[in-house]
DNA sequence: GCCGTCACG
DNA sequence: ACGTACGTGACGGCA
């Protein structure tokens, strides 16, 4: 269907007529100071439109939009100055570029298109339409790189180096402050910088054969993403508040003690000076070093532990003081004064896997074991007359490993819902299903989360305490058992080696620069890398695409519930109560069917008015 | 700004 | 002989 619509977006000539400045040197950007001075989109439908929006503050939700920077063919880039000025156009602008950004036919270009989208809401625009988005494309093409800013994009690609923001901004407090022609030297460069880099870009991702999992995947997501972080979760602030007090006074006690059993103050969350403590004044054996010390982790604590009464106390103190200062003194003071709720980022191209990250504050870490754990989780609650739904994968990566190995007695154990780490102790030990003693079965878990990460005989001897020889052994028993998983492993190396990258279920590539080092070390790091990546980068795949086909049945039949986190694993709703039947029905609908592998996907759901509830 | 440590999957 | 399980982000201490 062709797109008979026409936009011309500066059409109203209210304002004075203005011939664009030509910069010395030809260098197409223009700068108008008013609205109106330039059409750009004067005749014809509009085919695609790069933009870039700078604005007031760093936080989506609250910062206003300064300007738009526009560019609808390369060498033409146009500033939409919104707050710099006042007079009649200022409030006109948003309304002019609304029908624009809001038309789902026109394609938009830009860098970190989340962000702009978030800021455009504050100003009553919903972006619509396909996104082409640089830094997701430039994340696509290699997922290892350090970073995708506009930046680090331009500079790759284009060999151009930005004008620095601090050029701009001098000593400015805001962008806004700045005089129109600066800004718009500033802000138009990133509109023209992202629709240059847009060809290359998409057509490297053509070649690499990305391009179904930048346009199915990647791109729907961001609309998705900008949801999720636009609904934040609600926390409750007085009784995070006097967890935080009550942990305060349970850590005092511990000081004492710890203090007591020492026989001198010091500070305990001085690694130096606990050192100096343990292995100096108490003569305690050091088990490990660091890089610049003797280490005071808690596997040597643990271990420290069996000939001493401090470590324990160490490691207790250590427990609360981290629940204490990263949970329960920030979540409250994070909460958004605008919205009550707290919104976090979810980075699109952070993880060399293709899982999500989280950060300003992280919420994908936040504590679940011990009774702590369960105290913070009962402090994130639902809105009044809604419920939390939490909805996780069972056994995911296990399930994935099944799939891609193919391996026959993990896929028919899958099949049969057999549990598979009784299943897989039963095999280790050689003994029938009913035999396995508890015992047995942790031996096996820990074996079963090995084989994914590659382990060593040796690392398998430190999770479990044993010696490396029993570890190898059963290792060597686990792949007699399953070798399509051992034939899986062999293959995933050699096709790495061969290749310099490895896969997941929907193409995405990871490079493994290091498979053929000569360097051993760095040689078997990468070979575990390409063993691990493809299991838990088609898991991330797979909750990807549950969250976009979740998210078009909630709008497509117009429910009020809505995804508020993705734990990796894990789904979180928040829903109206009565939806709750109804919705636990869709979530289990679209997340067990999100990929059809050769073993069923299960999914746990739980709901409740918090999150220890649901989970 | 790096390091060690530890919260999560 | 070697170091030793995959992926993150945030905190306090210290230079």
């Amino acid at each position: 269907m062709k797109k008979t619509k026409q936009y011309s977006l500066f059409e109203d000539n209210s304002g004075p007529e203005r011939t664009p400045q030509q910069p010395p040197g030809g260098k197409a950007v223009q700068s108008p100071d008013k609205v109106s001075a330039q059409p750009i989109a004067h005749t014809g439908p509009l085919s695609e439109l790069a933009f870039d929006v700078e604005s007031t503050g760093r936080d989506p939700l609250s910062a206003s939009v300064v300007g738009i920077s526009l560019c609808r063919e390369k060498g033409r880039a146009y500033y939409v100055p919104i707050r710099h000025t006042s007079g009649p156009n200022v409030h006109k602008a948003p309304n002019i570029l609304r029908p624009v950004l809001e038309d789902a036919a026109i394609p938009k270009i830009g860098h970190n298109l989340k962000y702009d989208i978030l800021i455009l809401r504050q100003e009553g625009i919903r972006v619509n339409g396909p996104l082409y988005d640089t830094m997701l494309a430039s994340y696509l093409l290699n997922p290892n790189k350090p970073g995708h800013s506009l930046e680090d994009v331009g500079v790759e690609y284009l060999s151009h180096k930005k004008k620095p923001f601090t050029d701009v901004l001098g000593k400015r407090a805001s962008f806004a402050e700045a005089p129109v022609d600066e800004a718009t030297l500033y802000a138009a460069e990133d509109a023209e910088l992202a629709m240059e880099l847009k060809d290359i870009l998409f057509d490297a991702l053509k070649q690499e054969g990305l391009e179904r999992l930048y346009f199915d995947l990647e791109m729907p997501l961001i609309y998705v993403l900008a949801d999720m972080e636009e609904a934040g979760v609600k926390i409750d602030k007085e009784k995070i508040e006097d967890l935080s007090k009550e942990l305060d006074r349970e850590m005092e006690i511990l000081q004492a003690g710890i203090y007591r059993i020492a026989g001198e103050v010091f500070n305990i969350n001085s690694p130096k000076q606990l050192c100096k403590v343990l292995f100096d004044s108490l003569g305690l054996k050091p088990l490990r070093k660091t890089k610049t010390g003797y280490s005071t982790g808690v596997d040597v604590l643990e271990e420290l532990a069996k000939v001493h009464e401090l470590p324990r106390e160490i490691l207790n103190y250590r427990t609360l003081h981290k629940l204490k200062t990263t949970y329960a003194d920030t979540l409250p003071k994070l909460i958004h004064e605008r919205t009550g709720r707290i919104h976090t980022s979810f980075n699109q191209t952070v993880t060399s896997t293709g899982r999500l990250s989280s950060s300003d504050p992280n919420l994908q870490n936040i504590p679940v074991r011990g009774q702590w754990g369960t105290r913070i989780r009962e402090g994130f609650i639902a809105d009044k007359g809604n419920m939390l739904i939490s909805a996780d994968y069972s056994q995911i990566e296990l399930r994935i490993l099944a799939h891609i190995s193919g391996d026959a007695g993990l896929i028919d154990a899958f099949r049969k819902g057999i549990d598979i780490h009784t299943k897989t102790a039963a095999d280790l030990f050689g003994v029938s299903g009913e035999a396995v003693t508890a015992d047995m079965r942790r031996v096996a878990k820990v074996v079963n989360f090995g084989i994914a990460y590659g382990m060593s005989p040796y690392g398998l001897s430190e999770a479990l305490n044993i010696s490396p020889k029993e570890a190898g052994a059963y290792i060597d028993q686990y792949f007699h058992k399953y070798s399509g998983v051992r034939d899986y492993i062999a293959d995933t190396v050699k096709t790495a080696k061969a290749l310099g990258h490895v896969s997941t279920m929907l193409g995405r590539k990871r490079p493994i620069p290091e498979i053929n080092s000569s360097n051993a070390n760095a040689r078997l790091q990468a070979e575990r890398l390409a063993i691990n990546t493809p299991i838990q980068g088609t898991a991330a795949d797979l909750i990807k695409t549950a969250m976009i086909n979740t998210w078009r049945k909630l709008k497509e039949q117009r429910c009020e519930s809505r995804m508020v986190l993705q734990i990796h694993d894990e789904l979180l709703f928040e829903t109206p109560e009565g939806e709750l039947e109804k919705m636990k029905a869709l979530i289990r609908q679209e997340m067990e069917n999100a990929l059809t592998l050769s073993v069923p996907l299960k999914v746990d759901i739980g709901w409740g008015k918090n999150w220890a509830e649901a989970h």
